[in-house]
RNA sequence: GCUGCUGUAGCUCAGUGGUAGAGCACUCCCUUGGUAAGGGAGAGGUCGACAGUUCAAUCCUGUCCAGCAGCACCA
């Protein structure tokens, strides 16, 4: 602490601290350091806070100053600045155009446009070639404060209807940051660089445009949002549009084709034709959780597609997501009125029905009944997404009843359960998010307290952490989600544990206690895969294709090198398939190397190319996908090898 | 659902106001070749659907359907 109330004290990252005035900016600390810091320097952390150079300092404080070299504000500022610079180049191009909000995302920011034409690809580059003069220009960036109201003036005068909305949404006392690039305006918190120049002109890239609502309400204008991406330097930037390309590579939709595993067409939007390969790896996988299952001590059912709407009324679907539903109308021959249906958008209440046949005891508890579940929903046409967002899809659904103080011991079986099918899978990371008690819900607080609590309790028996998730919780009752992380680093929530003591009382489920009257059971929802249809796209593209031999819907493909082999390679074929291995003969008109780039393509994993030395001396020359070499073997030996290899996880 | 873009052979894509083309894949023939495309020939399309303009529409206009990107949605 400084005694001169004037004086501040600023201390460094190495320890050593220094007295200024007070009000002294970033800038001129940085200046006073070395000149050459104080040209490098675009930015500063005060008290860990990301500070504007030219905001003044007016208290004691931890200070370090941010350079380019500085990855994580370097490049928060360069996205930030771009987005105030991409606004000023589309205004210098149209100037009726109307700006809103441009934020720093992921890789890059967007900024959203009013403007009456739609941007085409041309006018992206347009605008990228302005925003490199702007760059050149080396403007310096200014910034001030106003009152709130002069702020509402010059917005009004100048014609920016979206920013009189924004300001006005302000508190009328509170104070607005203003900033300049030259002399382009926009209201911001900050910070910013010192000049437009410090963003390298060639670290960034536009990448498309797409509609977007202001302020996210789709009962509100559609705006035209312009994205990019910004890195540090060239390099980074060409990394970032590489990895991008690798992304692409691994589309399961693209893959699906190429791998020849499924269609969809236009007469049926939204669902899944599966071919053999891929109906392979469905079944593969729905025969593992099956066994998983069994193991975990589910009983398996089965219930109906199509439900009339009394059901629905009950189970409360009806009246809340009917938009969302398949509604099936039967027009019975001899019937005074149509019977109307709806296919099923979830199992919840058939298996309700199921519970609800004959008397349950306490004794039964906890019953986990278990349906891969074929569902349809009617989702909105601009959702759908390969098989990952689909209409029609299964679930890997279960439904626990039980008593309130079986809720902790179930949760942490089935985390322990979803914990080994991931890492079964491929997926040794996920997050548990746990979400709480939302602002309107029902039930009292000492059942939320008693439902949260065992579900904490839960995941801390298992040994896993969570994050939190406040307010997230369904109207009735906390859940937990997880997310796995693939081999790209994207996120995908699969996973799903929902307490339900609703809709067993809206069903009327009940069973015996030992007191002899009927008790509400509680039902917890959960899911391990979530859909089929979306789990097996995770699969594909988190593999790119290649999946672990046991998935793999072709496993071997025997490959005759002269067709003098080819009674040999049926012989293998069938000595493979004879162990349970998914082989096949390619006995065809053409060349070996044909052959391989086809299979290789196919992402077949293993080729056993065979001639007339392998059938002399009853070997196969193995080749593994993505390898380049081979290595020649005894027949008796891979076929073992090659078994072993395909059996699943579960059964070794 | 909203905004924008797209829809031509199984796939990837050219093209034109006078009813269509390439490469790969497919079929047949030749070739028996040792680890990512051997050669030749052939077959294959109501140019997403329906209207309209026009002597004439795959091409222009409208409506619809589907797909793509993003937004909104995801019980």
């Amino acid at each position: 602490m400084s005694l001169d109330q004037s004086k501040i004290s600023l201390t460094f990252p190495d320890g050593n601290a220094r007295e200024y005035a007070a009000g002294v900016t970033a800038a001129e600390v940085a200046a006073d350091i070395s000149k050459s810091l104080g040209k490098k320097a675009i930015s500063a952390q005060l008290d860990g806070k990301h500070w504007d150079l030219q905001w003044p300092i007016e208290a004691d404080a931890q200070i370090a100053i941010n350079t380019l070299a500085d990855d994580a504000p370097a490049l928060e500022l360069i996205r930030h600045d771009l987005a105030h610079i991409m606004a000023r180049a589309v205004q210098a191009i149209w100037p009726d155009v109307k700006v809103t909000i441009g934020p720093v995302i992921k890789d890059g920011w967007y900024y959203d446009f009013d403007r009456a034409e739609p941007f085409t690809p041309e006018d992206l580059g347009a605008i990228e070639k302005k925003m490199k003069e702007i760059i050149n220009l080396r403007d310096p960036v200014r910034t001030e404060i106003w009152d709130r109201d002069r702020a509402i003036a010059h917005y009004r005068e100048s014609g920016e209807p979206y920013k009189v909305e924004l300001v006005e949404a302000i508190p009328a006392d509170q104070k607005l940051r203003m900033y300049w690039h030259g002399d382009w305006q926009d209201l911001c918190r900050g910070p910013h660089l010192q000049h437009t120049g410090q963003v390298p002109a060639d670290g960034f890239k536009l990448m498309n445009v797409a509609g977007a609502y202001w302020r996210g309400d789709s009962s509100k204008p559609m705006l035209q949002r312009i994205y990019g991406v910004a890195f540090r330097n060239r390099d980074d930037l060409k990394a970032h549009l590489t990895m991008l390309e690798e992304a692409a590579k691994r589309d399961h939709r693209k893959l699906g084709r190429e791998m020849n595993l499924f269609h969809m067409q236009e007469e049926a939007p939204g669902q899944v034709f599966w071919h053999p390969n891929g109906w392979t790896i469905y079944t593969t996988l729905q025969d593992y959780m099956r066994r998983k299952q069994r193991v975990g001590g589910y009983v398996e059912v089965n219930t109906p597609q199509v439900v009339n709407r009394t059901l629905w009324e009950k189970s409360g679907h009806w009246a809340n997501y009917q938009e969302h539903m398949f509604i099936v109308e039967v027009d019975e021959e001899h019937a005074r009125e149509k019977t109307v249906n709806a296919l099923k958008p979830m199992n919840c209440p058939c298996h309700v029905q199921i519970f609800n046949v004959g008397l349950k005891s306490y004794r039964d508890l906890p019953l986990r009944m278990a349906e891969f579940g074929s569902c349809n929903r009617y989702e909105p046409s601009g959702a759908l997404h390969g098989i990952m967002r689909v209409r029609g899809f299964t679930q890997d659904d279960a439904h626990i009843f039980c008593r309130e103080d079986q809720i902790e011991a179930e949760c942490a079986r089935f985390i322990d359960f979803l914990s080994s099918v991931y890492s079964d899978l491929g997926f040794e990371n996920f997050e548990i998010m746990f979400a709480t008690r939302p602002e309107k819900r029902v039930g009292t607080e000492e059942s939320w307290n008693k439902m949260e609590a065992a579900l904490e309790a839960a995941i801390k028996k298992t040994g896993h952490s969570y994050t939190l998730d406040p307010g997230e919780g369904a109207f009735y009752a906390p859940k937990l989600d997880f997310k796995l992380t693939d081999a790209i680093g994207r996120v995908w929530q699969c996973g799903t544990f929902q307490v339900d003591p609703n809709l067993p009382e809206r069903l009327d489920a009940t069973y015996i206690a030992e007191d002899g009257a009927k008790h509400r059971p509680y039902m917890l929802h959960r899911a391990c895969l979530g859909s089929f249809e979306r789990f097996i796209g995770i699969l594909i593209e988190n593999w790119a294709g290649k999946l672990p031999m046991w998935l793999a819907p072709r496993q071997v493909v025997v490959a005759s090198i002269v067709s003098d082999a080819d009674n040999y390679v049926r012989e293998v074929v069938a000595a493979l398939q004879a162990q349970g291995v998914r082989a096949e003969a390619d006995t065809r008109n053409e060349k070996i190397n044909y052959k391989v780039r086809e299979h290789s393509l196919g992402k077949v994993p293993v080729i056993l190319a065979i001639g007339m030395k392998e059938v002399e001396e009853r070997s196969v020359s193995v080749r593994r996908l993505g390898e380049k070499t081979t290595q020649t073997m005894p027949l008796d030996g891979i076929i073992s090898d090659l078994a072993a290899e395909g059996t699943p996880p579960d059964l070794r």
